[in-house]
DNA sequence: ATATATTGTGGGTAATTGTGGGTAAACAAT
DNA sequence: ATTGTTTACCCACAATTACCCACAATATAT
């Protein structure tokens, strides 16, 4: 069976080591696309948790931002909050990426991590942030969820 | 691993020694393609950093400026700033360049950097100014990105 | 059920990287 | 020429990172 590449989907629990390596799921090793040579680009999110992109799909971004022209100040802070966290993995033998101690610390990471397929990228979860989000999401007004219904048919 | 060749990303803390010299991240040297011979440009950031080009794409600034006309007071003031603190550098055997005291000043540069990747560009800041400018923007209105958010989709 | 392959977790070692300083050549001023 | 100053080039070492191997846990096949 052939499964889409550079998609990914799921919930995986996973353990961070005292080197800041997790496992990136077998499943997710597998769709990422040949041409990414096996390399993510990783990055804060904006949600307190770990953004990870196949790297064509960031260079795309990267592209994007180079045809801002630099003269614009807000063109500027946006380029560098854009890029500022992101920098490119590798998975070792075993299949496993470094979390630099900066992004561990935004995603408030500890022992244990969850790893989401986000369909065009992967979030890394610290367990109780993620269920602090889902709760709040909960409580939300779901009429809020309207403007998508009109874009996304389930 | 094929990286991008002259794309900059991430962000890195680097201390600046008694001759003025900072290291070039080796993430950053690596990308740097080899027509560049090892050189980067250097001049004064629009914000109150240094600004490091790839010495190919600053040829590629320079040929733009030939295209504007000297008749015209605005664009000889433009070109006059763009190029008058602009100069050459190659990085030594532990791949560090040196920054002139000048470019120090600009920057307020005195013993530790932040150097952050700007996809075309490199940017030297000193830590504080770096801050002072994260809080403008945190209080900034974000819908001043909104023209952004349509061409570049995260 | 047993054997076999794959996946997840931990650690060790060697190479690379970042930081400090030293020495000799180039330049400037006397 | 002589002296002082600056610049370029070289070496040393600590800290970090990349790379390798071992093994347990899980899944797959026979």
């Amino acid at each position: 069976m052939t499964i889409n590449q550079d998609t990914f989907t799921g919930e995986f629990s996973y353990t961070i080591d005292t080197k800041g390596r997790v496992n990136i799921p077998a499943k997710f090793r597998q769709s990422l696309a040949p041409e990414n040579d096996q390399t993510f680009v990783i990055t804060r999110g904006m949600d307190p948790c770990i953004w990870v992109y196949p790297l064509t799909a960031w260079q795309i971004i990267e592209d994007d931002l180079k045809d801002l022209s630099a003269i614009s100040g807000i063109n500027r802070s946006f380029i560098r909050n854009t890029v500022r966290y992101a920098s490119t993995v590798t998975f070792d033998k075993q299949g496993r990426i470094i979390l630099s101690s900066n992004l561990l610390k935004h995603a408030k990471l500890k022992k244990n991590a969850f790893i989401i397929g986000m369909v065009n990228k992967i979030e890394i979860w610290e367990p109780s942030e993620l269920a602090k989000v889902d709760k709040q999401n909960l409580e939300m007004d779901s009429s809020k969820y309207d403007a998508l219904a009109d874009r996304i048919i389930l």
